[in-house]
DNA sequence: TTTATATATGAATACTTGTTCATATATAAA
DNA sequence: TTTATATATGAACAAGTATTCATATATAAA
């Protein structure tokens, strides 16, 4: 495995790596959601909400729609679920 | 979702969240290792991959063996490795 | 018991990162 | 154009973390 590689996984899991961004990724895995609603249901500011759609995006993991002034943001591809499942199943495991 | 699986789920992402760990479950996807072993092929030191290895076992990542002095790694469960082999998937895709 | 080898660990430092606060941008309606 | 609403972003601070260095522990051989 080339070192580029390794620094572009570790970069990837990082971004699963945090509660809040696992919280959006949960909201997310039933339906699109906009920033006000995804604040709401993870409970913190449109800011830090913003902040970590920001990294979600960057990272490929969300995708989003415009309509209007509203932004619905969705999961990006099946691995996003696929990789949050498989963790899960696992911590659920231990 | 509870809160608490939240929490643990993060913190499980975490684990993969580093390149020093990525580089060694990318080791032991092949084989299991000594901690000698595994510092010479990830290029660090001793105690680096010792302080990490206790992260890799606390998180259940991986289970280890005595023989004599020396103590091998290996991946925990399959988990482990499908987790591995999709976050690649991903990042390959983009 | 003493020595050697393999591994583990504690403390300190440097670096990274998530949130907050204030503000900027973008779109639509009036 | 002005106003309102939704979202994005920059800077600063606080909290977390990976590595290094020194040292401790554990097992086996002498």
């Amino acid at each position: 495995m080339k070192d580029e590689q390794i620094y572009d996984l570790a970069e990837f899991f990082k971004v699963f790596a945090d509660s809040t961004r696992i919280k959006i990724i949960a909201a997310l895995l039933e339906k699109e959601l906009c920033v006000f609603e995804l604040a709401k249901i993870v409970g913190t500011t449109q800011s830090a909400i913003s902040h970590q759609l920001r990294i979600l995006k960057q990272s490929h993991l969300v995708k989003f729609r415009r309509d209007k002034t509203t932004i619905y943001y969705s999961l990006d591809d099946e691995h996003i679920k696929d990789i949050f499942l498989k963790g899960r199943e696992h911590i659920e495991e231990i």
